[in-house]
DNA sequence: AACTATTTATAAGA
DNA sequence: TTCTTATAAATAGTT
């Protein structure tokens, strides 16, 4: 509900990501109090953000009430044999599916790093290629950034010396030779940036491209 | 958000209240969903309805992970803390620690793939770049020693096709037409291996080369 | 369950 | 983060 419909995927751009993420956590977490209001029901939410942040809400403002009722609906749904004590421990911990999940993200850490490809099908080589080209492609636009933050404060900061050195100079009456010596200073700065650009073994923009350079602005220059 | 305001308080009414509730439960678990997806977010949402009966939703359709998680952040939380059964029980299998190694994995995979990358240092930025054209040489090699393979038991089949023609020609004296035909399906088999190459979305060889393409020879094909 | 008139939520931008 | 505004979505009342 905005000036766009949005897709159903997540949201690549990190801060506009964060910003959804707190408008839509406050949407929910207000359905939630309003539906246990308006109809009566308990409701339990837990969110965490991507960097791990808590944020809950459960009606009657007692969580473990709801998550107690939830635990005895389970037991009555579970498949499962009668497991050992052992089992229950291991299952209700839930370390079975982390280790799971762990498993599966080396596996796919693994692949990114080129290892263990010979189980691929080329399809999915392909698919992991794209993957890699479009890391090294942010990386690369990443570290442009950073040359470019630094480009800037280095910049002003020769102009703020440049600037300061004429007042000196007028100030003590010396003028002439060392003016020159304060620009070539700078000169040396900007080589020195743009020769480090060029050995980059891919320059930012000649990536097999999907077209997403835009991003690379003044404005999110200066987020760096 | 209807024809009128409504009041934030128990709808009276029991069918319209019954009503909303079916609106609201569903509206809410799909924005539930919605902001997992969006945002990247990790949401456990249960309702019990006035009757009990019980609708949830857990991102990553793992509710367990979820409330484990939500436990070990109301440890922090909680001011006195003779750790309550599901506590222990939680430290003792180890699941702590393998959720920090998840969280870790997580991360790393994120950076592999050019999320989040604003945290990382110049130096932490060339590594993984460097680790990622690593992944990609491997990657691209794979794919290589995959149609090598490919192509070299299309060439064998065709071989011993056309072997098995001579001798059946021969067998039965019938010369001259078919031993071109021969031939001629041998140049279909060739040429469509050539365009099955051409149509892939970056030629083996034309990767962002370092000058090391040399591991590929026939040996090293053989392995396959 | 479907239909709309309205209210709400929220995407984008500042 | 918070505000504004244009627009997309949700949903109250009704059939």
């Amino acid at each position: 509900m905005g000036k766009k419909r949005v897709e159903l995927k997540r949201i690549q751009n990190p801060s506009s990501r964060h910003a959804t993420f707190s408008k839509r956590k406050n949407g929910l977490l207000k359905k939630a109090f309003e539906l246990s209001v308006l109809c009566d029901a308990e409701v339990a939410l837990i969110i965490f953000s991507e960097t791990s942040k808590i944020y809950e809400f459960a009606s009657n403002n007692d969580m473990a009430a709801i998550l107690g009722k939830y635990r005895v609906h389970e037991e009555g749904t579970e498949t499962s044999s009668p497991t050992s004590l052992q089992n229950v421990k291991y299952h209700e911990s839930g370390l079975e599916k982390l280790q799971e999940k762990l498993n599966a993200l080396q596996k796919k850490e693994k692949n990114l790093i080129g290892e263990d490809l010979e189980v691929l099908t080329m399809k999915e080589l392909q698919r992991l290629e794209k993957q890699l080209q479009i890391g090294m492609k942010r990386i690369s636009d990443r570290k442009m950034r950073i040359f470019s933050q630094s480009s800037k404060l280095l910049t002003h900061k020769v102009r703020a010396l440049e600037d300061e050195n004429k007042k000196l100079q007028t100030k003590i009456g010396t003028r002439g030779e060392s003016s020159t010596s304060v620009q070539e200073t700078a000169a040396v700065h900007q080589t020195n940036l743009h020769l480090g650009l060029n050995t980059l073994p891919n320059g930012p923009s000649e990536m097999t491209g999907d077209g997403d350079n835009s991003q690379i602005g003044e404005t999110e220059i200066s987020n760096v």
